[in-house]
RNA sequence: GGGCGGUUAGCUCAGUUGGGAGAGCGCCACGUUCGCAACGUGGAAGUCGGGGGUUCGAAUCCCCUACCGUCCA
């Protein structure tokens, strides 16, 4: 069976039974922050295993793509060297949300693999957790599994848990034997060995019980079933191989690798190691790179880099050396891009992001090499045979040099590494950026959790109203509850339903006032501690308030007003950057204050003045066109269908808000915005910027503040026009710069080359034992004029010493210059230090030049007349 | 968020206890040549990322800041 047909047969046997099909889920997390990748089949219905959400379905199957390459679960450094580790892989999985449970989850798994695909019953065992007597029974006598292939393990094994609290329970694991003569071959070898021989398939969890904070655990009243099977290892025991990486899967990939390297896969193990982690990582690279990610030093895009340059790592290693990823790319839509289309959309850009990291790393690489060729030559002449740790963690850390690389050069140099120093190196920068991080939120949210039970949602009417009449239903100052809030009080007030807009989306909290019966307060930022819950931040100016108080609340339109024209402008600027820049192009965050708005996005480089010209104008025309902006509510499924534009790694709910500015723009947004785009009367970019590598940052400004803006730049070239007494003072400017250049090089020549000057200094020629020394004081000038001065007299004095001192700035300059015949006999270093000392201060220089200086100027004269005493000594 | 490294001429970079801002390539002029490449001579080109401090004196030492790179979270 190809992998293509088992991943349908899998679909259409739970469609049969009932299952809704759900589609993958981007591997990028929409719902969950915590979380680095989906890394299972059940991420996507997480709320529904926790109950914080209602499942639209009983039950349900999937074929999830999944990724395992950073956070706990990662197998990055395992890949390659094994038949079965990857970073990119699919889930098979069905699941049960309080519907049926053991039961049918055994039967389901036993009949699909045995009669659908045709495994021999009798290489097949079972896994059950020790406690789990129900299961034991129940593949005893629904399909007749003998007691002696029923393996009961432990807790670590078979008991799983998404976390240290929640939902939790026993599982079961149906494994295959390979046969003895696969594996570790060793007469012991059984169930739960970590060697090939007994394959674990298909992996079936019985959540059933929910563990609370002290550890206890309680049954469920709705017992759920998740199942998860990997579509490479079903596949390859469908097609007899013994290793993932020879199913149909993988070979139209390595034999693109070997079409593009020269090399042949299976004949040397070193080779076929590398190949197996390119082919495998390509494949995680093609999909992030498809779902937006960028390649960057923090969070996912660091793991999408680490993983571009373990794969060029070993393309480095079948001797190519320059950039060759991106040319798999075609390779890997052969291979899946039927069933997962958005590789094929994103193609082009994915071909470009990966080329450009590629070369990125390329350099590091070369400039690591350099460094690591010192460190090599160094450790060699001091005759070790060890690098030591820090060395090499050193050229890890600071310059992203490949550690297994450090070792084949090292190797390959006849020297070693020491490893352990490297590793203890790592895991001080580990504890030191652990110790950083203590101290984050956490405590305080579990306050808010309280409160929101006790009194549930906010109801929000900011998009209708700036106005209302609330009611007081909570009080909280510095996280605790209080009853009433008196005069001065900084707190937070929570309401039954509020116009202020909280932060979230980028756009900023409302600000405004709350007033009632004799007391007034006004509100200095809104926020939204749990979605749909809203936190007034306010100080209480006059009188007192308590909960269950009847208050009457104002927004500040102002305010309000400029931010909805920031925050329809950014959707246009939005937009326009796409148009101007390409569809590559994803927004990576955004601020809407009403000063300013602040948007950032990804693209590869700096933008140009035209570009940014260009994204200005459209803007502007969109503004100019006053366009209706229109919102609606609709359900998340439609909304994506209809083309509006979601956020990676933002959350949304069932339904969501659809801002849409018709024929041109449309997003999911729950913010503010203007009735139509003439309301926000002028847009400018204020400045363009980078956040990050791979990430721009546009600031701009909309209404009177960009009006401000725009005179306020009016009136500086016009005062500089006035200044300049010219129309055209670009040029004007240009002008006055060529002359002070000149003009400033005609001042030096005058101060340091003038004969009256020299010959003044010439005239005062004394020669003491057969050397000729010249003393002159010319004050005004600094110590770097003072050198050409003397520069100009000992070019005219031939042979001799000078001393040239000056008075400017209350300080004293010295400088004393030796002409090189002299120099073995007068250390200019030595006469200046001698002079200076007198006058109180200090200096020194080399033996042909050296300059010094004092403060205290009563002492210069005295000084400079003691070199005739030092040169006569 | 934390650590480390970098930022010097148009480009690639050097700059050694703090003491006169440099090299190669490129550019301009002249020379050599029938001509070109090459070569020779001369020249232009620098807020030493920005700000503050220490010092007689800072590219160099200290503090802050921006940007780029890199590792850890």
């Amino acid at each position: 069976m190809r992998s293509k047909e088992i991943r349908e047969a899998f679909l259409d046997y739970f469609r049969e039974k009932g299952h809704s099909i759900v589609p993958s889920s981007t591997l990028i997390p929409r719902q969950d922050p915590t979380l680095l990748f989906v890394n299972a089949g059940m991420v996507q219905f997480k709320t529904f295993f926790l109950g914080l959400e209602k499942s639209p379905y009983n039950c349900a199957a999937s074929c999830q793509k999944c990724l395992r390459a950073g956070g706990k679960h990662s197998d990055l450094e395992n890949v390659g060297h094994t038949a079965r580790h990857h970073t990119f892989f699919e889930m098979l999985g069905n699941f049960s949300f309080g519907d049926y449970f053991k039961k049918e989850a055994i039967i389901y798994s036993w009949e699909l693999l045995t009669e659908k695909f045709k495994l021999s019953k009798d290489k097949l065992w079972v896994s059950i957790y020790q406690e789990d007597d129900e299961s034991a029974k129940l593949w005893s006598e629904l399909v007749g599994m003998p007691d002696e292939r029923i393996v009961r393990l432990g807790a670590n094994d078979n008991f799983w848990q998404m976390a240290d609290t929640g939902p939790c329970g026993p599982c079961s694991e149906i494994i295959i034997d390979q046969g003895s003569h696969i594996g570790c071959c060793r007469a012991e070898c059984s169930v739960g060995c970590d060697c090939d021989r007994f394959l674990e398939l298909w992996n079936l969890v019985f959540m059933q019980y929910n563990r609370d904070a002290s550890g206890e655990l309680t049954p469920l009243p709705k017992p759920s079933i998740d199942t998860g099977m990997g579509l490479e290892r079903i596949s390859a025991v469908l097609q007899g191989k013994l290793n993932n990486f020879d199913t149909d899967i993988f070979s139209p990939i390595l034999q693109s690798i070997e079409s593009h390297s020269n090399m042949s896969y299976g004949e040397n193990n070193e080779i076929d190691t590398s190949m197996r982690v390119i082919a495998d990582h390509i494949r995680g690279i093609v999909f992030l790179i498809s779902e937006g990610l960028m390649p960057s030093n923090e969070g996912r895009g660091y793991v999408l880099r680490r993983i571009i340059r373990r794969a060029s790592r070993h393309s480095r290693l079948l001797n190519i050396h320059e950039p060759f990823l991106f040319k798999l790319i075609d390779s890997v839509i052969i291979a899946m891009g039927e069933t997962y289309p958005e590789i094929i959309d994103e193609r082009e850009r994915t071909e470009k992001i990966l080329r450009i990291e590629e070369e990125r790393f390329a350099r590091t690489v070369e400039i690591g090499i350099a460094i690591f060729d010192e460190i090599l030559s160094n450790v060699k002449k001091e005759g070790k045979t060890v690098i030591p740790g820090e060395e090499i963690f050193r050229l890890y850390d600071t310059f992203g040099f490949p550690f297994d690389l450090a070792k084949d050069i090292a190797m390959d140099a006849g020297l070693k590494i020491d490893e352990e120093g490297f590793h203890k190196e790592m895991e001080i920068q580990r504890e030191r950026a652990r110790a950083s991080w203590i101290g984050e939120e956490e405590a305080v949210s579990s306050i808010y959790r309280e409160l929101f039970s006790e009194i549930g949602e906010t109801e929000f009417i900011g998009y209708e109203t700036l106005e209302s009449e609330s009611i007081v239903r909570g009080i909280l100052k510095d996280s605790k509850l209080i009853k009433e809030a008196i005069e001065d009080e900084e707190v937070e007030i929570f309401l039954d339903k509020t116009p202020f807009y909280g932060e979230s989306g980028g756009q900023v909290g409302d600000i405004g006032t709350i007033t009632g019966n004799n007391f007034k307060a006004i509100v200095l930022d809104t926020k939204k501690p749990i979605e749909g819950f809203y936190s007034h931040i306010t100080r209480i100016k006059k009188g007192k308030l308590r909960v269950w108080d009847k208050v009457r609340c104002s927004v500040n339109v102002e305010k309000r007003k400029a931010t909805m024209r920031n925050h329809t402008a950014t959707h246009l600027l939005h937009t326009a950057l796409r148009t101007i820049l390409g569809d590559h192009l994803k927004q990576a965050g955004s601020l809407v204050s009403p000063e300013k708005l602040r948007f950032d996005f990804t693209h590869f480089s700096a933008l140009d003045e035209k570009e940014i010209q260009a994204v200005e104008n459209i803007v502007n025309d969109k503004i100019l066109e006053n366009i209706p902006v229109q919102t609606s509510v609709m359900d998340i499924k439609t909304a994506i269908e209809s083309g509006a534009i979601a956020l990676f790694g933002e959350k949304y709910g069932k339904t969501v808000r659809v801002v849409s500015i018709p024929n041109y723009s449309s997003e999911l947004c729950g913010g503010t915005h203007c009735n139509a785009t003439g309301d926000i009367g002028l847009f400018v970019i204020i400045s363009e910027s980078s956040v990050a590598s791979g990430i721009r940052r546009i600031e701009g400004l909309t209404g009177n503040i960009a009006l401000l803006y725009l005179k306020q730049k009016k009136s500086e070239l016009d005062s500089l026009k006035s200044l300049l007494k010219t129309e055209k003072p670009l040029e004007k400017i240009e002008k006055l710069l060529n002359d002070i250049k000149y003009l400033e090089k005609e001042v030096q020549k005058l101060k340091t080359c003038s004969k009256d000057i020299i010959s003044e200094a010439l005239k005062e020629v004394k020669e003491l034992k057969g050397v000729k020394v010249v003393k002159l004081r010319h004050d005004g000038l600094n110590q770097e004029e003072l050198r050409h001065l003397a520069d100009n007299i000992k070019g005219r004095l031939g042979s001799g010493i000078v001393l040239v001192s000056s008075v400017s700035d209350a300080k004293a300059a010295i400088v004393c210059m030796v002409t090189k015949d002299l120099k073995d006999k007068y250390h200019a270093g030595e006469i200046i230090k001698k002079i200076t000392k007198i006058a109180g201060g200090s200096g020194g220089g080399k033996a042909d030049m050296a300059q010094g200086g004092t403060k205290e100027i009563g002492k210069l004269e005295r000084a400079i007349e003691s070199i005739y005493d030092i040169v006569k000594k």
